[in-house]
DNA sequence: TTACAAATTTGTAATCGTTACAAATTAGGA
DNA sequence: TCCTAATTTGTAACGATTACAAATTTGTAA
């Protein structure tokens, strides 16, 4: 069981019931959600949570680290817990995202051709297994 | 000298002059603009022109292979003439796009894990050599 | 050339994701 | 407890994109 107060606090964020829900959520449910699922799941539990918030917290956690923003294809931006580097395929078929754990020649490189590297993403599209079969 | 109404018969898409117009800035100028900028760009030469038509003209293009539509990191699409397979960087200060000829081990796969690939995209981020200086 | 149907272009309004902003609420320290 | 700062909220605005229907242009057949 993790401490997301505590997660919250060593990222240098002051923890509120909001943040520890959003952290949660994300935490969970590793499905690259956008700003507005995370609101949408979260309204049960939480009914007067406004998507500002969503957006407000989302903009800290990923500044602060915590999170990490992805461009996947379209022009929506989706959010994932940040952890060991990976690339991203999505399902033209079925749009579903996956995490593939392959690391390439180009995490080793934090310079290319005088460019100073911070961020690298590979985006893969194409039809998955399950589509496939 | 591109004779860019065979090459637009080629792909299957009738020729017009706005399609041919908008086709001849994407080869002329590789800036990975957004419909905007092709828009604002061409509206002194035809002063007519309607975004509507820079945004189907650009999803035709799209769907028929002679453009690639990219995510880079903002939540605004992007578009380059289809060519040799290459990666984007973007500088975080200057805003620039620059290509990189690199090809990665992923340019040689097209199953990852069972999932048919069709598209692979690679952007990186960063503080480019310009910038650095 | 004319006529006419089909394709294309245009302009407006609507939509969607996101951000700005100010008021209301909450939290933490004296 | 009181007070200030931080956080949350709701509404309005914004920018990119799409829907849609009318107007225009095109290609083709008579």
């Amino acid at each position: 069981m993790i401490d997301f107060i505590e997660l919250l606090r060593e990222y240098g964020i002051p923890p509120s019931l909001q943040r520890i829900k959003i952290l949660e959520y994300l935490h969970n449910f590793k499905t690259h959600p956008t700003a507005d699922m995370i609101y949408q799941a979260l309204l049960d539990e939480m009914p007067t949570l406004s998507k500002t918030t969503v957006y407000n917290t989302l903009k800290t956690f990923t500044e602060k680290g915590i999170l990490v923003a992805l461009s996947l294809f379209e022009n929506e931006v989706r959010y994932e817990y940040n952890t060991d580097p990976h690339i991203h395929f999505k399902c033209v078929n079925c749009g579903k995202i996956y995490d593939l754990d392959k690391t390439y020649d180009l995490y080793k490189d934090d310079e290319i051709d005088g460019h100073k590297i911070t961020e690298h993403h590979v985006n893969l599209k194409g039809i998955c297994k399950s589509c496939r079969d």
